[in-house]
DNA sequence: ATTATCTATAGATCTATAGATAATGC
DNA sequence: ATTATCTATAGATCTATAGATAATGC
């Protein structure tokens, strides 16, 4: 009860940026329209922060939960159900980590941070599964290869969310859940 | 023999603008700049395209081989490795495709008339590892979620290989050929 | 006294166009 | 004559800062 309630300015701005970084990227967010939604001037933004490019490092937060690695064998559904609630819940940082990776480094950086270890059970099935050891370098690339694929499934789902204004899926979780599980080939134990 | 070796200017507009576009985002890319690599000013542009974002409609190409739906059983590899090769061979492209589409909505047509019942074999083979019929949509999300994974997965290459330079990992294509094949439970017919 | 904010503006772009000039096809 | 291109620039932003004013904590 006696956290703040109301948002100092930084959060805010962060907050406000986040959004409108992720809608319409980096060169097509304008400080001006960052400093409208927040209700500031302009110059109160460079107060809070050297440039707009800080604003942007700032609006990429560690998000990913930190749980910790449960004794219990990590079932596949629930690895995959998390990472898409994952994504999900920060479709802004996402968007963002997409889209600026391949123009500022330091995005880049974050992104492989973000994506790489921080689920130790996800690593933990990948692991399970594959025979013989994995790299680390390949781990990264399952991860990254699922990340990718919820994100922009995520993203179709929510323009046709806008265009048709129908159920946004939810049985469409369970669909990907299951080509992420069993790949292209299905699920084998079925047949 | 006859075929016109140079390339006449609203062509090599076309070229430079998608390599810039696919670099720097749509609003990172600036008209001046198109003009300068191409060798032109930038009045010369505006001869050619009404506008700057005519240009980068026109960057869009339908570079999906017009594959004709073979008689024999696809195999499950072909597929995903012919996928994997379009993403290569087309990487501005489909770098313009996965950042811009959020922003334009004439981009987010032409995503998902790239991604969406091109390649009949893949759906083919969908079809036939899924039990039931596949709902349209459903094909859809499979064959973005496939296509993202590569997209990434090669972009995140590609920028390790300019950091390192190290091999851009031939084997990466065998490995993510078999987590799409057969997901993160991996290949159950090795067990 | 110090911190947070505002007004006003410099200086650098960026897109797009008007009007002039060079190159081309008949 | 027509097509392709250039020079020069209008007009609209955009980022960032200088200096003034209001709010806050001691």
């Amino acid at each position: 009860m006696s956290t703040k309630v109301k948002m100092d300015t930084k959060e805010r701005i962060i907050h406000e940026a986040r959004s409108l970084f992720a809608q319409r990227g980096y060169n097509g967010a304008t400080t001006s329209e960052i400093a409208r939604r927040v209700g500031v001037s302009e110059a109160a933004l460079y107060k809070h922060f050297k440039s707009k490019k800080e604003i942007l490092l700032a609006c990429i937060t560690p998000s990913l939960p930190a749980k910790p690695e449960s004794s219990i064998e990590p079932s596949a559904r629930d690895v995959v159900e998390a990472r898409v609630e994952l994504v999900r819940n920060n479709l802004d940082s996402f968007n963002i980590l997409f889209k600026e990776s391949l123009h500022h480094p330091e995005i880049a950086q974050m992104f492989v941070e973000q994506i790489y270890t921080k689920d130790l059970r996800m690593e933990q099935l990948i692991k399970k599964f594959r025979k013989g050891d994995l790299l680390p370098q390949q781990t990264l690339i399952y991860e990254l290869g699922i990340t990718s694929a919820i994100w922009s499934i995520l993203n179709y789902q929510k323009i046709q969310g806008q265009l048709q204004a129908g159920n946004p899926g939810e049985n469409m979780a369970e669909e990907m859940a299951h080509f992420l599980l069993y790949g292209i080939a299905g699920n084998q134990e079925e047949q």
